[in-house]
This record gives C-alpha cells, sequence and structure tokens, in this order.
DNA sequence: ATAGTGACAAAAC
DNA sequence: TGTTTTGCCACTA
C-alpha cells in the first residue's frame, strides 16, 4: 500500500506510531518529512483528530521547542507530561529538558528511501 | 467554491 | 529580550 494513498492524517499517524519509545519529536520535523514542512499546523491538528487514535502517541510529539503545547488538548492537565516522564523523558513546566537528547527525527531514523545513504 | 480554523514555525518589531 | 504578526497548508462547514 502506497502511504501516498492515505491521507494526511493517515501520514502523521503513520510516522508518529513509528516514534520509538522514549523519543519525542516535533510537528515541524513530521511535516517536513512528509513533504509539507510549512504545514507543520497540519500535524499538530491531524493530532487533534487522532485524540479517539490509541495508536497514536501524540504525547510523543511536541513543538520545535520541546514544549507540549498540545497537552490542552489532553485528558488532563498533565497527563502529556505524565506519559513522556513515564518514557524516561525529563520533562519540566510542560517543556521537556533534554529535547535535544532524546529527539528523533523520522527523516533521519527511518532515512528515506532506497536504503542507500551515499 | 469561499471562508474559517488550527496542538507550528519563523520573521518582524 | 520578549512579544506580535504573518505565512503556510490541509481540512471542515
Amino acid at each position: 500500500m502506497n502511504p501516498d494513498n492515505e491521507n494526511f492524517f493517515e501520514k502523521v499517524y503513520a510516522v508518529a506510531r513509528k516514534i520509538p519509545y522514549g523519543r519525542v519529536t516535533s510537528y515541524g520535523a513530521i511535516a517536513r518529512y512528509l513533504g509539507t514542512a510549512r504545514s507543520a499546523r497540519m500535524v499538530g491538528w491531524a493530532m487533534n483528530a487522532c485524540n479517539g487514535r490509541e495508536d497514536v502517541p501524540a504525547h510523543r510529539v511536541v513543538n520545535r521547542k520541546g514544549i507540549l503545547t498540545g497537552k490542552h488538548h489532553f485528558e488532563g492537565t498533565n497527563l502529556m507530561q505524565q506519559l513522556l516522564e513515564n518514557e524516561g523523558a525529563e520533562v519540566e513546566d510542560s517543556r521537556i529538558k533534554n529535547f535535544g537528547e532524546i529527539f528523533w527525527d523520522p527523516s533521519e531514523e527511518l532515512g528515506r528511501v532506497t536504503g542507500d545513504k551515499e
């Protein structure tokens, strides 16, 4: 199946699901991987729709500052933060302290296609 | 088809 | 230095 066949949202979910445990990424990173770097807002919006999708770890997706911008959309007030801390992330004041350490870039980890990097 | 929105991002002030 | 504004693209009404 071609991911292109899926809607933009589905693509976002696909990448979000690929986020490894204890890692986080930014909306822009996902958007860029999808080829729509300027639609970072769409990524976040897709997350909003993913509210009912437990398959999508939206709590691992934050803005480029490592701030849990979308925590307001979760059930509790700090549910998103709790989940991240549970995964080993150092979160304080709704912000990931070691964001730069656990940051996971899809375009880097997933690598592009062909597998032939060089 | 038009208008409005939205969990971002980066530039401008 | 922090705050404000625009841009951006895809989706919904």
